[in-house]
DNA sequence: TATTGTTATACTCTATAACTATA
DNA sequence: TATAGTTATAGAGTATAACAATA
């Protein structure tokens, strides 16, 4: 009878990582379908808004801030670059690099986008007074800060 | 000025699902390397863990309560069958489904895993406060729902 | 007809090795 | 020799269609 009450999974609910997992899929297939409209996926918009913030950086850099591995990036800049939202600049200092710009159509579809996203992200947090979504997200960082340290 | 100090990512750092993915990243590669000493990996050690606290659930149900498609459990309880973890067992009631029972082999693993899976789980949300860590687990689980109600 | 478990398959995400051109 | 970007490739994880056995 305390059987027939308990949730299957309750025993993986004590771990927050089961909860990360169950809500970012949801947060994933949200944001997804919000920036479907603009032609751009989750790690898309993120390469984007990281360029827009920081003209300039270079691909290696953007991988670092990412949390992905350059061969990976390609591709996904080749998107963007083909959808005439970025454009790579061969540095003359340096002429194996190149600097990643955020175009003016850019600039505008990331300002639109972000738009989304901030809708998208009250739907998902609704319920959640101002600083319980505040202390979320510093929990998430202490988590992330744990994890590096390994 | 303002530039130099800021974060090449901290326009995406004010949305909870960047954090999320973030933290995930680190919670899924500190977990996976706390279960390999015993064979299983996440998703594995989730499965098993809701076999030994649900016994004969079938494999239809599982999938449900993991949220992932029938197909991909085959593979999976594959694995653990092999391994000598779970049996599966056709019903005189209904000669298509299998009940899943975790083996006395599972029971004992499965106990060790989960005193490492909870080593993790410190290991993660050190720096919180039980209190903090519970309101992170509730506001996981309010944006689980909010996702779930598209 | 519908459902359980299964097979086959494809698509995304991620990780590594090795190449090229520059330094 | 080392580094930036690239290519090729392989492994997870995930999703759908269709099948055989059973209801």
């Amino acid at each position: 009878m305390a059987q027939a009450d308990r949730a299957p999974d309750a025993t993986l609910r004590r771990f927050s990582g089961y909860g990360m997992k169950r809500a970012f899929n949801m947060v994933q297939s949200d944001l997804n379908a919000a920036l479907k409209p603009f032609g751009l996926r989750m790690i898309t918009f993120s390469a984007l808004v990281v360029i827009r913030d920081a003209p300039g950086l270079r691909q290696a850099r953007l991988a670092e801030v990412l949390q992905m591995e350059k061969p990976n990036l390609v591709a996904l800049l080749d998107e963007l670059e083909r959808a005439g939202l970025i454009t790579r600049t061969r540095l003359a200092e340096d002429r194996r690099a190149h600097a990643l710009d955020v175009t003016g159509a850019g600039i505008t579809l990331c300002a639109r986008a972000l738009a989304a996203v901030d809708a998208h992200e009250s739907r998902m947090t609704e319920g959640l007074t101002p600083e319980e979504r505040a202390a979320l997200i510093r929990a998430l960082r202490v988590i992330e800060t744990n994890g590096g340290e390994t």
